[in-house]
DNA sequence: AATCTATAAAGAAAATTTTTTGCACCAACT
DNA sequence: AGTTGGTGCAAAAAATTTTCTTTATAGATT
């Protein structure tokens, strides 16, 4: 649990001369990180002992300890304090989407379930067949990204976000099918349904959508993406870097689970590529 | 510019003793981040001056922000650092993809041109129509992230990762219109034809690929995505999160250029999914 | 209701640790 | 031989932590 993190949990407890500092690092966090110890004590109207004793209430050993963590979640969590861009100039735009995008990934990360994944990359590997669904543009890429990255590990899969489609596919499927469905907001109804019959048809199902929701609830297996807060911080576009990473994992993992069927397909997807492109072996595998 | 960088920039013309304090850094960034400087200094095997002096070379005040800075950029330059996480667990898997996610974007960020992105969102907010190329897999699903991301903003615009259809659109481009194709590799040669034809139809052509690439040279303007691409072929690129962060990027700032039709045009998305779904409004623009 | 503990919180000053500065020395190169 | 840049030692300065004391607070008792 990184320092933000606690700042915020513990908020309540906090005697009135450590809530003064930590005001100062929730408002003016530039100035907290580059402060001495005495700096920040006197801005808190504090004393530099009181200060020592908050850093070890937070978890750290010393004030040079507090500052180190405290730098460390700069990068990714400085943002995440004061949400909204002010500016509309390019370079403004440009980092904010940014920082957003590193902190979607930091906050996956730091929920993310490693037992868990490796149970789905099994089950992956295993299936005769995955479906992977997903509709509405953000959660069909991400349908469409696990086809992409799971076919070239030799996976036999079908990406679709026709929900008619889905509901027959599902229909059609058998015992040892996988239908992978993904919702950022876990509240697609239709997936739902394409979830129920899945499993009624006998397959497994697989979720990558809020934890606790709907479609989290229909599925045998879920991965839960939840960005803390509420949505309202986090506009779309950045969880979905979020569920790419986890799409990224899952694919190494299930590449991992079966190695020489994975490299065997790569290499035959790379010969062609070669043979067809040009003889640089560097070149990516797909553009 | 931060440590690390100008660590690596400045390291041929460093001395006997700043090398050894610079080697601990690069191979254990740990130990530098959590150690006073007279730990540091024993460990380099120099004295506690040598070791101010260094930290003044490198452009910081102190000791003390030469470790903030150092901590700062811990998050994502760390493993840079360490280029290969060797283990299989699902845990290290999944670090290792996060980690080289955020050097992604963080390296994007680094080079990226402002005014360059800003230029082309003009280009792509004045268009009569838009075509999004790309193909191959990963360029495939940056051209339907723009079309995702842009039709919600009411430009028209169609993406296709068909080489056949996007000859046949090429051609039939007018004037008013823009293309705009991604290419990882930059030697889609596909794309650079399809680029030739759009251009001798009058239309204008954007390139997102490599910079001084082949399809770099065949468009009007380009955005450059360079990036060092790790070597295990297991691992996906990481260079699509910087890519999407591009498209993210230039969605933002064509809505900016006509802040009325994108809000306007969000606000029937918006009503359309309400109506439609449910009444909760913090329900996602697209699941 | 007033007063008395017990306990926690906060500051002052001292002790300690850490960092920087000034100076001297050494080695390499001119 | 002289100069320059690099380095360490020791002392000074600065910063941080510890110890000790005071102050505030809540609950208990008269």
């Amino acid at each position: 649990m990184d320092i933000l993190a606690r700042l915020q949990a513990e908020h309540e407890q906090l005697s009135q001369a450590e809530k003064r500092i930590a005001d100062i690092l929730l408002n003016d966090f530039d100035f907290a990180v580059n402060a001495s110890i005495v700096e920040l004590a006197e801005r808190a109207e504090v004393s530099p002992p009181t200060v020592t004793r908050f850093c070890r209430r937070m978890g750290c050993q010393n004030f040079a300890d507090f500052k180190v963590q405290l730098a460390k979640t700069t990068f990714v969590g400085a943002r995440y304090l004061n949400p909204e861009a002010k500016s509309t100039a390019p370079a403004d735009v440009a980092e904010d989407i940014i920082t957003k995008a590193q902190n979607a990934l930091f906050l996956f990360h730091r929920s993310f379930d490693a037992d868990l994944a490796q149970t789905v990359a099994h089950i992956l590997s295993n299936a005769e067949m995955v479906y992977a669904f997903g509709s509405g543009g953000n959660s069909s890429l991400i349908a469409e990204e696990l086809q992409n990255r799971l076919f070239r590990l030799g996976l036999r899969i079908s990406a679709c976000s026709d929900h008619g489609m889905q509901m027959m596919l599902a229909a059609a499927a058998r015992q040892q099918d996988v239908v992978i469905g993904s919702s950022f907001s876990g509240r697609n109804e239709e997936l739902v349904k394409v979830f129920t019959l899945a499993r009624e048809a006998g397959a497994t199902t697989v979720a990558l959508t809020q934890g606790g929701s709907p479609v989290a609830r229909s599925a045998d297996h879920v991965i839960p993406v939840d960005m803390p807060e509420g949505n309202n911080i986090f506009r779309p576009t950045s969880t979905r870097f979020a569920y790419l990473a986890l799409v990224d994992i899952l694919a190494n993992l299930t590449a991992y689970q079966d190695k020489t069927r994975a490299t065997v397909t790569l290499r035959q997807i790379k010969q062609q590529l070669v043979a067809y492109r040009d003889e640089d072996d560097r070149q990516l595998l797909g553009d």
